[in-house]
DNA sequence: AATTAAATACCGACCGTTCGGTAGGCTGTC
DNA sequence: GACAGCCTACCGAACGGTCGGTATTTAATT
């Protein structure tokens, strides 16, 4: 048997999936890496052996959320009812979106996970469009924008008083091309 | 002549405005005493003679806001294209929302400036439901809610990508009645 | 008009705590 | 015995906040 000291079983996926859940509800500077380590099992320097900084946990965190969303979002193909279904029903579970979370903490800051989320965020949005024929004027592109902005507004109402009905109901908006 | 020794007119009133900005560029929790103080030209112990926290601080940026953005929005009565246009020009110039900053951090803890967050969305919820009409099985509150949220996240969009965008097209559909 | 006491606004120095991160040692497995 | 995995103990810096003291302004008193 392994040794398995604190609750689960440690390593990389662990401490990736409790940092995320961590940075998508406290957000990342309120997130110590003491508080990473407890929610693991583990004391600091234990998660300092499998990565070598916070910011590489928060870009660990990323990718995995690139797997773990846009992944399933891209094989989807170009359903808009299954893309706002699948949408709905990651960010209602997860109660958050960690993306948003540290796009607003580091928006003003050149350095960083910038470029990381940039890619993420235009990444979806080419995703979104892809399913979105042009329609009133705007291209793919612009609805898609504005349904991702919708999407991520609702989710903050969602973390915030714990109500999904702004979500589903965006989730509804696309999947019935009211977008 | 008054004892000017940093760069503006020091005071409550300069604390809040400085106050603000950081919070809603940077975010409350990273944002430290010391940049306040260094972006109102004071010591610490100088803003600590104004205020007696930086939750005190953040509770008088709350409610600059009510007075600086609900006011106004309240005063346009019920013309939905007024409420528009004040409403992106507000978020358009300030580049962010310094309430969605501080839900997003905050959104986990029952405590602290909770409670002054939740009676903020709720009252512009409200004030813009008030302008709005029952439409497509929709009551005029759940419009504004999805409304709220379609800005919050364009606002997200704006203070990430420096795009207005999405701001400015939900404008024009709460304007031509199309939310 | 001059003197003075109180109050205001602010500073430099410091408090205990927590931060991200590091050094070196221990322990179990191959 | 080499190495992964994790520990205790610790570092300098930064955190929110406090303290005693000092200019400046204001108001009352003479």
């Amino acid at each position: 048997m392994s040794s398995v000291r604190g609750g689960g079983t440690a390593g990389p996926a662990l401490i990736l999936e409790r940092s995320c859940d961590l940075f998508r509800d406290r957000g990342y500077a309120d997130t110590s890496m003491a508080d990473i380590a407890a929610a693991c099992g583990l004391t600091k320097a234990g998660i300092y052996h499998h990565f070598a900084s916070k910011e590489a946990i928060l870009e660990g965190v990323l990718n995995q959320l690139d797997r773990d969303f846009l992944g399933p979002l891209a094989d989807l193909g170009r359903d808009p009812g299954a893309m706002a279904a699948f949408t709905v029903s990651f960010f209602e579970h997860s109660g958050g979106c960690v993306a948003a979370q540290t796009a607003m903490e580091t928006a003003r800051r050149a350095d960083g996970p910038r470029r990381r989320l940039e890619a993420f965020f235009l990444r979806w949005r080419d995703l979104v469009a892809a399913a979105l024929p042009a329609a009133a004027g705007q291209t793919p592109a612009t609805r898609a924008e504005d349904w991702i902005a919708r999407v991520e507004g609702a989710v903050l109402w969602l973390k915030f008083f714990g109500d999904p009905g702004p979500l589903r109901r965006a989730g509804e908006a696309l999947a019935g091309g009211k977008v």
